[in-house]
DNA sequence: AAAAATCCTTGACAAAAATCAAAAACTAAA
DNA sequence: TTTAGTTTTTGATTTTTGTCAAGGATTTTT
């Protein structure tokens, strides 16, 4: 059980004295998912939150035709998932897969809930994580109300860019279609703003890395 | 000071100690806003969080041109806006404004945050209030990214409809350009779409007041 | 390396929604 | 009530996005 320094990577519990992370791992467990599989319905009852050990999750919600909209990619080892429904839902709102084998904490509902009420200062860790996500998806709607797929596109690469050797890059870790639902789009469209951002040679793709040509322009578009 | 029974009824502080309620109230102060006034600005720094006591409340985004987008309307007294800010954040991320003279709660930031260390109890009623509104928020970019405006508006009326007398009916309490700013579009659609469920009989209008004629059908444009 | 499967792109078209402009309906003020 | 103001509706048009279908490209499997 290798648990321990995993939960410590968790920011809601970094920083917490041993003795207290020992308490945590009694009411968790790690567990292995392979690729494709699910970890949780939308629906299941919902008696625990997770936490990512190492992999990709992907959080998405099914339309009455099939179509899914991905809420949420976890790949940060030690980002949370799930913990919505944790205080007042007894089901889980959406469903919950893996994209790569990967390993999760499951945290036990009851288990976390006792062990706030016994350490105070845990839960404004986790208020803060909250309020984040609450940032992160009033961006989203922010994002899917007042912009076009274009600029979508454009702030989602500048805000995931890296740099490397002076050039600026950003690497996409999921396949297009995957993308595309994240930007709340189809892949045809997100397939057709790249071509427009390649024909005005603001960007150039090789493989999995996009290249910012033309990172001015490019902000022209992301607002 | 009458902030006390103001403070009860929101659901951070609802069941709490008169002794709790008191201590909470010392770092709470109540405050008068008239219609058309603003609160907070996105981007001040944010010391505070707030509650309704009694009006009407909007948190909004401004695009770059001017065009606003309604995050949330606060209009039940005891609901809480802007706390998203408090733990994580120095400054506001929306503006909030009133819609109509109301009165409002300021709770400090630093003032709150002791009190929960003292009180783990209230830390779990806070988690919960977060997680509803991820919940929220959820619902809002699913809405987005698979409905129509159409759809969503219809989906609007039957969340928000009540009964009277054995007649489906929904009021609308803001002006139509703020709920087709809530439902992320703009009034020109939104007299569409109304007009195409009256045309179809689904609905009837009269003054603020819609009725629901086909509550079936109505159902059938809202999934 | 060939075959199969999946992913991505492109084109033609249809639908949804935004924009612009103007008229109509409603409200509030003089 | 008349006027002035705002809000809402309607029409014509353009832009954006989705749909469907087919062809390429890429990856995976055998």
């Amino acid at each position: 059980m290798e648990i321990l320094p995993h939960l410590s990577n968790t920011f809601v519990f970094r920083g917490l004295q041993p003795l207290q992370l020992e308490q945590v791992a009694q009411f968790s467990s790690l567990k292995k998912v392979r690729k494709g599989e699910t970890i949780f319905y939308d629906g299941d009852s919902a008696d625990a939150f997770y936490a990512l050990a190492h992999g990709r999750i992907k959080v998405y919600k099914l339309s009455v035709n099939g179509d899914e909209h991905i809420l949420h990619i976890i790949q940060k080892p030690g980002d949370l998932f799930a913990e919505a429904a944790i205080y007042d839902l007894e089901t889980f709102p959406a469903n919950c897969q893996a994209l790569v084998d990967s390993e999760v904490i499951r945290i036990s509902k009851d288990g976390f809930i006792s062990f706030i009420l016994e350490n105070p200062k845990v839960s404004l860790l986790a208020l803060a994580a909250y309020s984040r996500r609450i940032r992160e998806l009033v961006k989203i709607t922010e994002e899917l109300v007042f912009h076009d797929v274009k600029s979508r596109l454009a702030s989602h690469i500048l805000e995931n860019r890296m740099t490397k050797n002076g050039q600026m890059i950003y690497v996409r870790n999921g396949s297009k279609k995957e993308l595309a639902a994240y930007l709340g789009t189809i892949p045809e469209t997100l397939s057709r703003a790249l071509a427009f951002l390649k024909s005005k040679e603001i960007i150039s793709e090789r493989k999995r890395t996009m290249t910012v040509l033309d990172p001015c322009r490019l902000r022209t578009f992301a607002d």
